[in-house]
DNA sequence: TTCACCACTGAGAGCGCTCTCTCGCCCCTG
DNA sequence: CAGGGGCGAGAGAGCGCTCTCAGTGGTGAA
C-alpha cells in the first residue's frame, strides 16, 4: 500500500495562507475556526487568501492536537453462533437453478467474483431492512453536524479487537453499537476500555451504559388489543429468539394482555426474525391449532412468511386469520395484504442514539441514561 | 463540542514504549510497522514493552506524515429531482391509520422523535435492498485489509461540497461512489479535483474514471430468451428510468432479442425501480394488452409490484403470465411465487469496486479501467 | 500625564509519529 | 592486519495544526 503521490504536490498549508494574507499562522487558524476575536478587515483579508490559495485544513494535523476525529463509529456486532442460529436455513430455495450464460457475445467482460459470497450471517444483517433504517437515522442526525459514520463490523474475536483498537487509536470519537447477540462481549469490552459508546437496545447483561430501546412489551400489548377488539380468541404468536429481551418482551406483552382478557392459552413458536423462520413457524402453528383466527409475529419479516403460508393453506387474511407484525418495516407496506403492524421508530431511535453519544462526548461525566421509545399500531389490511 | 477529557489521561506514546524497552523511538516504530530489520531479541523486548504499557499507535500522528488515513469513503450520491422522481408516490398507503397509544402505563418513556423523518429520497435509498448489498460487498473486501468505509451522503450542492472537502482534508484516501442520478455533477467534480474515486455503474456522461458495471443488455437478452423458450409471444416490459444507462440497456437487450426472434412489438412502461411504480406500470400494461403472457421488469421491486397486480387481476403466475425480474435481490427469493430473475452480482461488483480503488491508490498513474460483470438467469417459479 | 486594562495579533512550543541520515559495529576480503 | 561493505540502531527534523503566552497599541480612569 504505497503512498498516493500523485497530487501530493504540496497542498497549501496554514503557513501559505498566512504568507499570502500577510498575517501569522495563528490568525489564520483563528479565522478558520470561527474566530472569537479577529478584526473584520483581517478576517476578510484572510478569507480571500484562503480562497486564493485554495486552502483546506488538514484533518490529521488538527486531530493530532484536538484529539477529535469528527468521526463516529457505527458498529454492527454479530457474534457467530448467536441468537440468529439461522445458518442452517434459507440458503436458496431448492428449486433455484442458475443458467449461466455460456458465451458472452464478444464483449470484454470479466467474470470477477473471486470469493463468491456465501450467504453468511453478515450478508443477512445487511439484507435486513433494519440495517438501512438504522443507517438512515444515524445519517440524518449526523449529517447536519458535518459528522460521518464509520461503518464497522464485529463478528468474531479478531474483528472485535480491531474495533476496539481503532477506537483507541482515535479513528472515531465514539461508537454507536447495534448488537444482535445476547452473549456479545463487545458492550462489556467497550465499557471496560472506557470508550464512549451508546447502544441500540439494552445490553442483555446489565451494564452502566447509555442506550435507546423500545417499549417492546407495550408493542405486544397493542397487537393483542387489536386482535381482541376484532373478537379473535384463538390466537397464536410467532416469537423472536427468547434469549433477546426484544423477543421475550414482545411475547410477554402479548400473552399478558391476552390473559388479562381471558385468553389463557396462547400457543407460540420461536423464530429467528427471518421470513423463512416465519413460514416454518406458521406451518407448525397451523398444525397445532388448525382453528386459529389471529397471529402475532414478533417482526414483519416473519409475519410476511406467515402470510405466505396462510395463503398457501387457503386461509383468507384477514377474514379467516388476522396477522399482525412488528417494526413497520418496508416489508409491511409492500406485503399483500398490507400488513397491520406495531411500529418501531427505528430511524428516530438511531438518531437519538447518535445524539446521546454526542452528549456523552461533550459531557463525559454525565450519568449514563437510557431513552425508551413508544410503539404505535399501524393499521393496514391484514388484521 | 468540547474535548473528551475523561480518559485523556496520557495514553502511552512511542516514547513511553521506547523508554520501557530501553531503545529508541525509531526502533519501536520499526517494530510496530512490521520491522524490515530489527534483531529478533530487540523485537521481543519491544513487543513486551508495548504490551506492558498498553500502547496503541495514534492514527492522527501517523496519518499526518504518511498521508494515508486507512479510510475509504462510500458515497451514496442522489441529486434531488433525479431519475427517481418518486417523490410524489408511495407516501404511505391511503388506508393507513395510526393508532397512537394514548397512555403509556407509567413508564418513564420518552417520545423523542424531534424531526420526524419524512419519507424522503434519502430514506428510500437506504430502504432499498440494493444499498445493503453494496455495503456488504464493500465491507467484505475491506475488512480483511483492516480498512473501514466512511459513509457519506451527497444529495445537494452543500453536501457535495462537504464530501469533496472531507476528501481533500484527508478524511478518506479515496471514494467509492454510487451515483443514482444521470445528472449528478459529483463524478465530474471528483475527477476535476483529482481525487481517487471508483464508480458503481458508468457515469452517464463519459469521464476518464474507473468503474464497475454490469452487462445490462445481456441481462435483458437472458430474460427475453427465457420467455421465448416458454413460447411466450405477447410480452411486455416494465423499464427503469430511460435516463439511466441501466434503464435503457436492459430494455434494449430485451427488445432486440425479441425482435430477432420475430416479436417486433414489445409494449413497455417506464417505472422508477420502486414496487409502487411496478404496480402502476403493470396496471397500465394490462389495460393496453389484456392478452399478454409475459412480463420483464427491469428490477425485482417492480417485478414484485407486477406480481401483486397480476394476482389481484386474477392472472395466474406463471401459468397465465410469466414474470421475470432483475437483480436477484432478497425481494426475489421472498416473493410468492418466487421470482425468476436476472442476477446482478452486486456484492462482487462492490468488492471489485473497492479493489479497483486500492489499485488506484497504490498506482496512481495506472490508466483508468472498467470491469464489466456478467449476468445470469436465476430460474425460480415465476417464469 | 500615568497606569491599568482591553482587544487584538504574533511567536513559539509542541501533539505523536515516520523517515532520512548518520554512526557504530562486525565480518569479509585483499 | 587494514580497509570496505553492510546491517542494525539512534538522533533529529519535521508533518500541519492549535493554543498558550507575550507583546503592542489604544483607551479610560486616576
Amino acid at each position: 500500500m504505497a503512498i498516493s503521490d500523485a497530487q501530493r504536490t504540496a497542498l497549501p498549508t496554514l503557513e501559505d495562507v498566512a504568507r499570502a494574507a500577510g498575517v501569522s499562522r495563528a490568525t489564520v487558524s483563528r479565522v478558520v475556526n470561527g474566530a472569537p476575536s479577529v478584526s473584520p478587515e483581517l478576517q476578510r483579508v484572510v478569507q480571500d487568501a484562503i480562497a486564493a490559495v485554495g486552502y483546506v485544513p488538514n484533518r490529521a494535523a488538527r486531530q493530532l492536537i484536538t484529539r477529535r476525529s469528527g468521526v463516529i463509529a457505527l458498529v454492527m456486532s454479530i457474534a457467530p453462533g448467536s441468537a440468529a442460529d439461522a445458518s442452517a436455513l434459507d440458503a436458496g430455495a431448492p428449486d433455484d437453478a442458475v443458467l449461466r450464460d455460456p458465451a458472452p457475445d464478444g464483449a470484454a467482460s470479466e467474470d470477477a467474483s473471486p470469493d463468491a459470497s456465501a450467504d453468511t450471517a453478515v450478508d443477512r444483517v445487511f439484507a435486513d431492512p433494519f440495517f438501512g433504517r438504522i443507517v438512515a437515522g444515524v445519517l440524518g442526525f449526523l449529517r447536519p453536524l458535518h459528522l460521518h459514520p464509520l461503518l464497522m463490523l464485529a463478528e468474531d474475536e479478531a474483528s472485535r479487537a480491531l474495533v476496539l483498537d481503532h477506537l483507541r487509536q482515535g479513528a472515531a470519537d465514539g461508537a454507536l453499537v447495534v448488537s444482535i447477540d445476547p452473549a456479545d462481549p463487545l458492550p462489556g469490552l467497550l465499557v471496560q476500555a472506557g470508550l464512549p459508546a451508546v447502544f441500540f437496545a439494552r445490553p442483555e447483561r446489565p451494564l452502566p451504559v447509555r442506550y435507546v430501546d423500545l417499549a417492546h412489551q407495550d408493542g405486544g400489548r397493542l397487537a393483542a388489543e387489536r386482535l381482541l377488539a376484532q373478537g379473535r380468541r384463538q390466537v397464536a404468536a410467532i416469537a423472536g429468539p427468547l434469549s433477546l429481551h426484544a423477543g421475550r418482551a414482545r411475547l410477554d406483552g402479548f400473552c399478558d394482555t391476552m390473559a388479562r382478557h381471558g385468553v389463557a392459552y396462547v400457543p407460540y413458536t420461536v423464530g429467528n426474525f427471518t421470513q423463512d423462520s416465519g413460514e416454518r413457524a406458521m406451518r407448525e402453528l397451523l398444525e397445532r391449532e388448525p382453528e386459529l383466527d389471529g397471529v402475532f409475529a414478533a417482526n414483519d419479516l416473519m409475519a410476511v412468511g406467515a402470510l405466505h403460508v396462510l395463503r398457501e393453506r387457503g386461509r383468507r387474511v384477514p377474514q379467516d386469520v388476522a396477522v399482525i407484525g412488528f417494526d413497520d418495516s418496508s416489508a409491511a407496506a409492500s406485503a399483500r395484504p398490507r400488513l397491520t403492524t406495531v411500529r418501531q421508530p427505528v430511524e428516530a431511535m438511531a438518531a437519538r442514539m447518535a445524539q446521546l453519544l454526542l452528549e456523552r462526548l461533550d459531557e463525559p461525566d454525565s450519568p449514563p441514561r437510557a431513552v425508551l421509545f413508544d410503539t404505535e399500531l399501524v393499521v393496514r389490511a391484514s388484521g
